[in-house]
DNA sequence: TTGTACGCGTTATCAT
DNA sequence: ATGATAACGCGTACAA
């Protein structure tokens, strides 16, 4: 480990601009000038020098609230708690979406409230001054996006998964990774389309929005769709292929939640001696490397591959600045690509 | 979407305690005590109904810069961004621990500064006045954490593979992982070892330490331990399947990195013609629900079982109220459970 | 360049 | 027993 030689005076309390100004024999108001390269003021750069030496020398860093209070807006970018669908994106991202913020100057904060909306849930969220609220769309009304914005927000942002009248969106379309898939096992002859979703449902407008997807494709090809509700289970998909492979309305093609759910339906069949995909194509979704250990090789349909943690920030970051507060800007977080293999 | 009926004067900025007070007829102070329950001070029930009704209408919130600033303490929860492999353990937590740590009224803040350490991290994670850090353990210095405790941080928490002498640490013990999987391939009566981790090391001290466990455990035992570099790459594992189908130098046992390294290193050893668990018994880690659909099952070694997010949330909050600053307090992230099924 | 008012909630001190 | 007054924390920005 490193030796530490940070502030020379580790003394008390963190440095104030008071102790700065002090040090550097000027006043309060020059250290905050020059530390914020404030426009329309104009001070020698002898005294720039002194001022920025003391405040290394003391490791001088302003502090945030006092800043927030003053100006009334904070850098923070506040992400009330995702349900778990949207989080599942948005968390993959996470980790570089956090630091890429940091380059833009804002610290994501996360805030865990999942079941309040509205004003009531506005309320809270602006006690921080946030620079941006970004945030399930359903969770916001009109009142309590004037609020946020009444309070210094400079843009709220909604994530679902279609466009909200009330602000920008980043929109999340889960219906077209259902139609991708289903479009492809039609491409393939298929006519005879199931989908298995998870067997909770409602607790994820998620499934309920891929199955949509498939069920508007078929139909456009005049083709059948049955939903299948399968708990995550090996017992229930055992069962599921059991009655398939006795030659019950048996689909001739299978569109699966995600991937994870596509495995387990696909060692299912095999273990009831269905072939896949001769007997029943099986399309998952999300792309997990897993997949391609299968064998055959899991047909997958691909999201957002090029949707960046770096692109993102940039976009809010931009946002921020502009304050874009038009319903009409819309983000697409889903780039969706079928990824056929050997399973379909 | 519900009609929202939230303030009833959604008008311009926010509500301050001093509109408070003016709404109910009494002073600033009076609603500062009622609404914080302050100790100490007596107020009637008919003022205290006054001020409570007054905040509600006008949808009063305190502001969160104001409190901290005068209180010299936020309730934020700093997470500076973890590196990749604790990363995975606690992001999986995330969504859950955000909503539990803000039941004890704490709110987390993620801050993307990954590769600055010392002092001069602690200078802008003090910026916010956190009432906890919760860190890396390697990015603490004696100097860091000094500044962080003078700065109102009620307590610093480390993250690491071993208990740190600055600060109470959250113990990721990942060589108990590798030990845990050596010590049940040894016990199946195999003597010759491998363990297979990914091909870029030093990137994550991560693997190092649970080969480090297998190593150890191996020498204990007197039985022979050799490591594998392996990108994660279907061509790779092929060629390495290969090479210990040809009758070279072949282990009996292997430990992978993780389940995913498993399954990649079993698909290729099945391709290759040798027998799961017959020629060679693998075993991953991470207890991955796909690796039951694999046949033979994956044996694999679960962590951190029992580590729920309220449980952390709750621990984390204690912390924060007892000022716990015992480098001798840690907290095991890592119940290690050997989880045999038929791949070894 | 500097003096100073200001933003808002908390708390110690003072007055009924 | 109840509640008001006022100082304070710290950085920002306007008037001087």
């Amino acid at each position: 480990m490193a030796p530490d030689t940070g502030d020379p005076a580790p003394s008390g309390r963190p440095a104030t601009s008071v102790d700065v100004a002090r040090l550097a024999g000027v006043s309060q108001a020059t250290v905050s000038y020059v530390l914020n390269d404030a426009p329309g003021v104009t001070i020698s750069e002898a005294t720039r020098a002194r001022v920025r030496a003391a405040a290394e020398e003391l490791g001088y860093a302003p502090d945030a609230s006092a800043r927030t209070l003053r100006t009334g807006r904070s850098d923070i970018v506040l992400m009330p708690l995702l349900a778990a669908p949207i989080g599942t994106l948005v968390l993959s991202l996470l980790n570089e979406l956090v630091e890429r913020l940091r380059e833009h100057g804002l610290t994501l904060a996360l805030y865990g409230d999942a079941r309040s909306r509205g004003v009531v849930a506005a309320r809270d969220w602006t006690r921080w001054r946030p620079a941006a609220v970004v945030v399930e769309a359903h969770r916001l009304t009109a009142a309590s996006v004037r609020r946020l914005h009444d309070a210094g927000c400079a843009t709220v942002v909604g994530l679902g998964a279609e466009p909200s009248p009330l602000v920008p969106t980043m929109v999340i379309d889960d219906g077209e990774i259902g139609a991708a898939a289903a479009r492809h096992l039609l491409g393939r002859g298929r006519r005879n389309l199931a989908a298995v979703v998870p067997a909770e449902r409602g607790l994820d407008a998620f499934g309920e929005r891929r199955l949509g997807g498939v069920t508007a494709a078929a139909q456009a090809a005049g083709a059948a769709v049955r939903c299948v509700d399968l708990p995550f289970d090996e017992d229930a998909a055992a069962r599921l292929a059991a009655g398939w492979a006795a030659g019950g309305a048996r689909p001739d093609g299978v569109f699966a939640y995600n991937d994870e759910y596509a495995m387990l339906l696909m060692r299912a069949l095999q273990d009831a001696g269905l072939d896949v995909p001769g007997d029943i194509s099986v399309v998952g979704a999300d792309d997990l490397p897993l997949g391609r250990f299968l064998r055959p090789r899991l047909s997958t349909v691909r999201v957002a591959g090029d949707v960046t943690a770096a692109g993102l920030a940039e976009r809010l970051a931009r946002m921020v600045a502009e304050r874009e507060r038009d319903p009409a800007v819309t983000v697409s977080l889903t780039r969706v690509e079928m990824v056929p293999r050997e399973s379909s």
